[in-house]
DNA sequence: CAGATGCTTCGACTAAGGTCGAAGTATGAA
DNA sequence: TTCATACTTCGACCTTAGTCGAAGCATCTG
């Protein structure tokens, strides 16, 4: 009866709190140092060390070393998404009620889900493209492409990249799928440059401006 | 940085061997006993029950008294998509190269995945539905209702239910959203009763007969 | 070349928790 | 009632692994 991949050996890795809490903050989309992960999980620099090793080791972070900075990110998207669906668990049948906070409100609005847009305006986002005849399957549509190109993304450049252009992505708060993958990646991206959303610096929150909330509505009605 | 839900209590929770084997055992969907989650998890039957408790208490399974017998099955949709999450990372990022073997491929192709349709079949209805415009984001179109009440689903009787229709759940396999909730739920029952498809009371692989394969393919045309 | 900073290794301590034997409680069968 | 089966509780054992101090490299700065 037990059938399919070993999950016990990669959740026992997520499973300890000084080690969630870093890839939490990775889910943040940024590469942070060893010391910064250190001082995100609440442990010295040689308990962050360890812990960053075995990571590493499961598969579940990556590295890129410069000078004597050390940076780690997530590994690839099934990482966060692994994330955000331990997320959805622990906000539900989590600890009887989290209070939800404005904080919590902001996140469950738009935030980043590792590189790519997620929450409320994630989810717009995604059922917008499918109702639109954008995205059909995992694949863009010519219209589809003609909208993203419209938006100033570089498709060519993207398509020559090995990361699939189009996954899905489970969201935490909606509980429904939002477009990741290295289009999704791209389009926040775009967002960004178009001064439609910024990310808060602090944590994984992303802010609309008035502009970009309209311009989005108005792309992926809802 | 640390934002959103303590995930480090749920991780552990199913980083331990013998928990995440009797989970594995429940994405099959059946409701198993103690004794026989004891025997998944190859250990006696005290130490299960200490097991079975630790779920209990942390919301990942639900338990159902009957006599002597306690049947525990896992606690909601949420869980069994926390878990096939964690194998599609298992298996990717996983021990260097998993070897699939025939048994993998039919799990590839068409399995359980607690209580609905997931692999390449799974995907394939998803796909089909949304391409139809028989699913719109969460919601049943006209037509969409047209079809599944063609396939002898009970519509009034699963909207008086509690749990949300339509669900997207995301594959490991396939790593595309394929339908959860109970409309996804009430579907794979539905294959079975027709005689299109059949679970292996052994694992959680589902074998479609040639009437079944053929029906579905033209109900959602790949 | 110092001196500072970032990261890693080593070793020892400690706490947490998985494991099972033994015994206890509930349910069902004869 | 008596016995068997299913599950739970208790207690003891022991492995595992998270933690940090101390020391060691590597890299950048002045």
């Amino acid at each position: 009866m037990k059938d399919g991949p070993d999950i016990a050996r990669i959740a026992a890795l997520i499973g300890d709190p000084a080690r969630a809490n870093m890839l939490t903050a990775l889910m943040s989309g940024k590469a942070l140092t060893a010391t910064e992960l250190a001082r995100e999980a609440g442990v010295t620099a040689q308990t962050a060390s360890s812990h960053i090793g075995k990571l590493q080791a499961g598969g579940l972070v990556a590295e890129q070393r410069q000078g004597r900075h050390k940076y780690v990110s997530l590994a690839n998207d099934d990482v966060g998404r692994v994330l955000e669906a331990l997320m959805g668990v622990a906000a539900g049948a989590g600890h009887l009620r989290t209070r939800t906070g404005p904080r919590d409100d902001a996140l469950r609005h738009a935030r980043v889900c590792y590189n790519h847009l997620a929450g409320h305006r994630g989810t717009q986002m995604y059922d917008g493209l499918v109702a639109g005849g954008h995205l059909v399957g995992e694949t863009l549509s010519e219209s589809g492409e003609a909208l993203v190109r419209e938006l100033g993304v570089d498709l060519e450049a993207l398509r020559k990249g090995r990361a699939p252009l189009c996954r899905d992505c489970l969201d935490w708060s909606e509980r429904r799928a939002h477009l990741a993958g290295s289009l999704g990646r791209a389009l926040l991206t775009r967002f960004e440059a178009l001064g439609w959303a910024a990310c808060d610096p602090n944590s994984r929150a992303v802010r609309f401006s008035d502009k970009g909330a309209a311009a989005f509505d108005s792309l992926f009605a809802r």
